[in-house]
DNA sequence: ACAGTTGACTTGTCTAGAGGAGCTACCGAG
DNA sequence: CTCGGTAGCTCCTCTAGACAAGTCAACTGT
């Protein structure tokens, strides 16, 4: 393994000469995904620097997500996950029509199992935020249902919705089965005529517990989905706030330049 | 400062413990934006632990991008940054009919100073990807220009324009200055008519270069954002890659139901 | 041949310092 | 009153271990 040698005289501490020789070492291909980098003994042995030295060099690839600390295995380059390209179009009109709810429109485009657990459905007053996208008034309520997707059975995204109460309440929405389609289906069952949808796309550091629904390991970011489903009359009828892994996905829309 | 006690039974290690009892600090309020944390040394006689668990608990909070690290002044909690919500309606005709590229749209519309450095123009061979996104032949060359956006004197996004040297060669384009209106302006006065674009959106940890370019603390992660502009034939004429701070970007789409 | 055990290797966590470097406020001298 | 120096506080970096816990391959006993 080509590994140099650290510069005591240089400006730039040791942990991280040492985590940039590693990074060279997969950027230039001579580690590959799912390659062992060396151990930590062996870290210590050749650059002659304490263990914390080697761990914080190796903690930096860690939380830059290029690398991945199994207990009493190894660290391993990442592996990529599939990428899920999601199309805005997999809310067309057409996929609920056809009885597919968006989850289900990606799960045949890619080719994967689908699975919906955690699911909790309540009723009740609105965050302030909630109100405000619903366009609410303060002692309206709203039926939320909360629940996390599975790809062949690894959870890549949690997802809650809210709708007005007195949109939802009395159709299989607030049941756990919400029946082909989805919720956009039972909306246009009940005549609502879905027109639009507003995303708002942005991304951060999962919290612990998110890090924790999604199974995520360090230096993996959240991409942030708020959907706001609007009908023919510019109302919006339903929010939805979901979280994905963020390596595991790439959004395409698409914009006129009109 | 309200802090407990760590566990010493618990299964769950002492550095994680006051991570969660620091996070809970700001998540319940009583640490707000701006915030100082106790120091390390207050930690460590309050907890009774040595001073590298003190220092891992605090780097918890900083992967997950909630505070920042002062040399020599502390450790506060992250102030949020001005969000901007950038509207896909940004690359309308109007604008550039206006004279304005995109970035200056943004500018007027949130209110701040735009700037761009480190430009650097070329042409030559495209990079593999490149060349499929232009759907150019093996043997056609590319320019480029590669750029870096400032608001108020602050990085804030970096970005490499790619258009067909056939295309581009001779026009402004290809000039420091693209003229008013920008690229696409460029584009449309050499009679392409823009039709639309498909933008692609992810995220991911920056590198080390990317983070060194965006001025980018710990725990930030970069949205990437992948445009392509297509004319009325359906042909990509420019493929943008750019890169932006997480915290600071929220991408608004329109998507229709129908 | 198989199951259980064990040893070696690996990462995870913690201790107890020590010294370096940045920042800021205060004090003293001019 | 101003400016430079200094002390104290702060985070950064490193050392040199020690012990815990997970993994896996090899060995041993049945």
């Amino acid at each position: 393994m080509q590994l140099g040698a650290i510069d005591r005289a240089s400006d730039r501490p040791p942990y991280r000469q040492i985590a940039d020789q590693l990074r060279e070492l997969i950027d230039r291909g001579t580690l590959v995904a799912g390659d062992k980098l060396p151990s930590e003994a062996e870290l210590i042995e050749h650059y002659g620097v304490a263990r914390m030295t080697v761990r914080q060099a190796v903690q930096e690839l860690r939380n830059e997500g290029r690398v991945v600390a199994e207990h009493g295995k190894g660290t391993f380059v990442r592996q990529p996950v599939q990428v899920r390209r999601l199309a805005s179009e997999r809310f067309a009109r057409r996929h609920r029509e056809a009885g597919l709810a968006a989850f289900s429109v990606e799960a045949q485009k890619t080719g994967f199992t689908p699975n919906v657990d955690q699911l909790e459905i309540a009723t009740g007053p609105a965050a302030p935020e909630i109100r405000d996208r619903l366009r609410l008034g303060d002692d309206e309520e709203v039926v939320s249902r909360s629940r996390r997707y599975l790809a062949d059975g690894q959870p890549v995204e949690t997802a809650v919705s809210y709708l007005p109460a007195s949109v939802a309440a009395g159709s299989r929405i607030v049941e756990a089965d919400t029946g082909p389609g989805g919720i956009y289906a039972r909306l246009e069952d009940m005549g609502f005529e879905l027109d639009h949808f507003t995303e708002e796309v942005s991304a951060r550091m999962p919290t612990a517990e998110e890090r924790r629904r999604l199974q995520l390991t360090d230096g993996v970011p959240v991409v942030v989905l708020v959907r706001t489903a609007y009908d023919t009359a510019g109302r919006p009828l339903e929010v939805c706030d979901t979280l994905k892994a963020a390596p595991a996905y790439v959004l395409e829309y698409e914009v006129p330049a009109r």
